[in-house]
DNA sequence: CTCATCATGTAAGGAGTTACATGATTGG
DNA sequence: CCAATCATGTAACTCCTTACATGATGAG
């Protein structure tokens, strides 16, 4: 449900069109919550039938069409109530750590592969999350930047330090992946050399699971 | 598709009925994976009918049944396959950090009870990170003994030390969890304190948000 | 006899994914 | 005139959630 919750929280800052909607929300929003295009447009219909949001049809060119959403009354109090009432966190369910907790049943080759795989995929989170601060903190962000000109200056402040504070999290987040599965390749090391070390009677392929 | 591979999982360490593996479940895998038991039942039915695994019926008492399943070589074969296969990580999703990012949106009461109820939330998955951490150290929980029963003796140390291992990744996380939210109490302390000292003239309420 | 636990599900709906589908406008 | 990008979706499918449904067995 956190998906009309984000939405409007961009809407909020003035309206937009589900195109314009979807390239801001990649942009900011989706680091931390992914949604297609495929999803958007019919939530935002959605969220038009169920009074959140209003769009106005506006002509483009000749027959070009485009609708643009606001947010109304009572889509505005629905946000508010949803910022404060309390998450519902999803159940857990993280492939990464129910593999790691199974690498015993595949080769040390395999299990570092994993590992190589987590690095890159948590570096690679790392660098956008950094990319994010650093555009915050230059205040250069188009949509923060569309945020900020709306905002009283006393917000302002808080608003990028909220900003700064959510992305901090994850970077930090992201750092504390890559440092496991670092010392997850240490370890597989460690391991293999036992392995090695004694059991030189049964053959290397077969000895890895079963 | 991960859930197959957590019931595969479990189920080549030894047959098992539905129920039982649910049991097994929700205290191993389930700190790592959730499936509710509406799930698993029907899991089962698709990985027989994918020749995965094969349920053979046991007669309980008078009229009592129960189907006890085990894993074919196909679902051997597959469950390794998949362990030596990339992970497919799922896109963000991620409704703390989405909500931490606009908390300038809400009154410094409810950005405060957002972050007390994560550091709950966290110190009680803490808790339950750690209190597995013990059990894998003592060797006693219940389905690792199973494990480490039908486990030659050379592999005993690699299971151990991949459980040690996830399970030490899963705690690292929710301590940084809760350092972020203690941070974020802070932040929202400081800047509570700056619009106090600055903006006498707006009302309290009206001040939070629009 | 009654309650905990064993045992196995169905049904309806929401959320998300992937692939497909179509056409208009604008800048070079 | 052609490509990029603006613009808006549908359809089929999988996965997951929530609620409901039912009955047997064994211990006290």
């Amino acid at each position: 449900m956190s998906l009309r919750y984000a939405l409007l929280a961009i809407l909020r800052v003035g309206p937009l069109s589900g195109y314009d909607l979807q390239k801001q929300f990649s942009q900011s929003v989706g680091h931390v919550w992914h949604a297609p295009d495929s999803q958007i447009y019919p939530e935002l219909r959605k969220m038009q039938a169920d009074g959140l949001i209003e769009g106005e049809e506006q002509v483009r060119g000749q027959r070009g069409m485009r609708r643009v959403y606001h947010v109304t009354e009572a889509g505005d109090l629905a946000y508010r109530e949803w910022m404060a009432s309390p998450l519902d966190y999803q159940r857990v369910r993280d492939p990464a750590h129910l593999r790691a907790a199974y690498l015993e049943n595949t080769t040390p080759e395999a299990a570092r592969d994993f590992l190589y795989r987590h690095i890159a995929y948590w570096e690679s989170e790392l660098e956008q999350f950094q990319g994010e601060l650093d555009h915050i903190a230059q205040m250069s962000s188009a949509m923060l930047n569309r945020r900020l000109e709306m905002t009283p200056p006393a917000e302002r402040e808080s608003t990028i330090a909220y900003k700064l504070f959510a992305y901090e999290g994850l970077a930090e987040h992201a750092r504390g992946e890559i440092g496991w599965a670092r010392r997850g390749l240490a370890l597989v090391d460690r391991l293999e050399a036992k392995t090695k070390a004694k059991g030189s009677s049964t053959d290397a392929a077969g000895a890895a699971s079963r």
